[in-house]
DNA sequence: GTGGTCTAGACCACA
DNA sequence: GTGGTCTAGACCACA
């Protein structure tokens, strides 16, 4: 279900939290299911059980999860997830419009590089 | 002219070499034109001369500058620069543009946000 | 494994560089297979820690090794690394030749060099 | 008559140097004949005459050039010149064939190669 | 423990 | 003066 890519640059932790929001995204992991623990994943995935750790820390941060003390780490509710994300890429474009304005990539440049990729890719 | 943001999560190296480069895209400084030297850039940004060697021996890794021995470093020609960046640009357009496919953003949706960004911000 | 020749004029870095290469063109290194880490490798060799590090990220650029962050340093996969080599040395056969040409030497003559020390040395 | 190319690596008196010999073997420097003096050549092409000074004592290490000192640098008699550096091309190429026999590159593919760049480059 | 970045300071080749 | 390399040692993020 969730593979580690160590030719990512990214941190390990980091690619976890992506993977296991993108899980839920999916609708591969539900509300209130349960999240494999700490230790089973870790053994899993052949990583350091920190790793693991620190990324359902930054689940729980971010309010992707939830953690019942002594019992697990269970996923919260979605309601939210969609929203950020999307919030999320609007962010990045605005970044990445900003950059090509800087650049003089005029609107039409932009608009058509986007619907080239979201036709073909 | 250029100044350090310890904010920034990035190393200072690769702030240099961002900042650097932006000054040439921009026409500040111009090709054949040289650069400060190590150490003067380096008391003058309160930095160690290392941190500003490895900047400039990115940029010439680059092509973005080169190195006369004893001499010091200067601008090279910016034919190049700005078609990389220009590239480098379309490369974030289409990454951001799958991220937003697999989260059912629509085409339209991101046209209407680049079309936004581009006529406010 | 490795040594250093103090009375080799390039710097340390770049003999780590290519020692490393050579090892794994040899296939005394195979790919995956962990490096020393960048501490070890210093005290074994009595070299500060930052030249085996310049090494590896020299060697991380060239796609030589791929580094997992808090892991250590592993070797790439190695397929390009030998046709990088052969066009390598073609490279520096076709300066070679340019060079024999303005001298007057004839391709005869080279030929006859090339046989001479491919029977002898 | 010289030119210094700063895209090139070496240092600048090294490229003398081989600039000066090369004048010489094709035949644009006669025995005998006088050197531009170290002024005007730093005048003539913009450089630090220290430069000039370190290519000519170069030079004269190597038999290249005689000095009379008060009067200037004359052009040392040739017959040693080629054949010095139809030894170097040998040693070159010597070196390079112990390169490709390491890396598995045969002596048919060597000379295939020399062939190559002998017809067209 | 592992790599990445940075400072402080030395020494060298080159101009 | 200019860049290039290296040592010694610190501190940080990550596993």
């Amino acid at each position: 279900m969730i593979t580690i890519d160590y030719s990512d640059r990214r941190p390990i932790y980091e690619q976890l939290v992506d993977k296991i929001k993108n899980l839920i995204l999916i609708g591969l992991l539900k509300p209130d299911e349960q999240l494999p623990s700490v230790r089973i994943l870790a053994t899993e995935l052949s990583i350091n059980p920190n790793t693991i750790q620190r990324a359902y820390a930054e689940l729980e941060r971010q309010g992707v999860i939830y953690v019942v003390k002594g019992r697990g780490n269970y996923v919260a509710q979605t309601t939210n997830l969609l929203a950020q994300h999307k919030e999320e890429i609007k962010g990045k474009i605005e970044a990445i419009v900003e950059e090509a304005k800087k650049a003089n990539v005029t609107k039409e440049e932009v608009i058509e590089e986007v619907t080239k990729c979201y036709d073909k890719c």
